[in-house]
DNA sequence: GATCGTGTGGGACACTTCGTCCCGTATCCG
DNA sequence: CGGATACGGGACGAAGTGTCCCACACGATC
């Protein structure tokens, strides 16, 4: 009862609407295509058409606007079970290897650095994990007070791959990911 | 016999060698306590003592410097291996959960953030995590050229872990992340 | 459909920072 | 000691920042 919409907080008069989506999705762009330190509102005023006068009226503090940017994106990933867990856990991590070819997963990079001097967006991190682990832990039928280690095992290498290594991920990472799961799973079972 | 010297590059003016060790010391120390935008000229004349003029004929493009700053950070870790394998492997993966612990760590989320639009950068992080990756090879005493994946499964647990869901990392993780590789290890070998 | 309220656009403004240049000086090297 | 070279300081135009004010347009309400 206290929060009027999901979509567009606070007001709801669809100029604000507009600008605040036209200047966030900027923003995502730039972020993207060119990095942080492009995102000024100068920049966004030339791409959105937004006036300086208005960027500055509702975001005072620029940073906010980075803030909010990717604090948006809450990319649920598209992801419906069905077969067994194994085949699940498989297809959710080619699910997850997809999702980290798209564009909007520079974002995720740009959070991991600002995560270090920002705690709000360290929260926001943590926040996406566990939201992410009772997903999986569900999926997988797993307890989820005993997920988070497992969680790390399986997304882990993934994130590794991609943001550090910078090599491709490869179907054989993915299986060894997959058995050393159930693996363990079987472990501990019995 | 190309290269002249390791530490100092090109000149051996010890006029060169100093301003340019405290320029980039600054450097490291802004990326690591205030972030990506603290790191201008200006502030590195006000910290470093060195002036403005001699930071921009160093540096005629400013985002060099950070490049140069992260760049020089090559930190190998201390490590002498003398047990066993699991021992060792153990023993590796908590000197690297100390190393995480470290301030320096902050200036791998700004290398994970500048490769994605600075490919020099990302071939920065390849080369490093191809480094690493022999080094561990060598220690496990596993055939190099099929350790891309178990590195993914032993080291991207913990970089998740610090970077994503930014909580401690247990030693219960360390022993399942050294049980499943040892696990498949014996599986391959006989 | 007219009127009031509110968000926007445009421009002016002082201020700061950026990047470049020049020159006097200090330091290094032979 | 003397030539070369790197540094420091200051001046400079250009650009960006953040703030303010006012006219305008759009949305909501009667």
């Amino acid at each position: 009862m206290d929060h009027e919409a999901e979509e567009q907080q606070g007001s709801d008069d669809p100029r604000i609407a507009w600008t605040r989506r036209r200047v966030l999705d900027a923003t995502r762009q730039l972020l993207v295509e060119e990095g942080q330190e492009a995102v000024t509102p100068t920049r966004l005023a030339e791409m959105t058409g937004v006036s300086r006068s208005t960027i500055y009226r509702r975001w005072p503090e620029p940073n906010d606007i980075i803030f909010e940017a990717i604090a948006d994106d809450t990319e649920a990933p598209p992801f419906t079970p069905s077969g067994g867990i194994r085949q699940d856990l498989t297809r959710y991590l080619e699910a997850l290897r997809e999702g980290l070819r798209g564009s909007h997963t520079g974002l995720l990079a740009t959070r991991i650095d600002r995560a270090e001097h920002d705690p709000e967006v360290a929260k926001m991190l943590r926040t996406i994990a566990e939201n992410r682990r009772v997903l999986i832990a569900d999926l997988l039928e797993h307890p989820r007070e005993e997920f988070s280690e497992a969680q790390a095992l399986i997304v882990g290498p993934l994130m590794y791959q991609r943001f550090l290594a910078r090599e491709e991920i490869t179907d054989e990472l993915i299986e060894r990911i997959v058995d050393a799961y159930m693996q363990n799973r079987t472990d501990l079972s019995e």
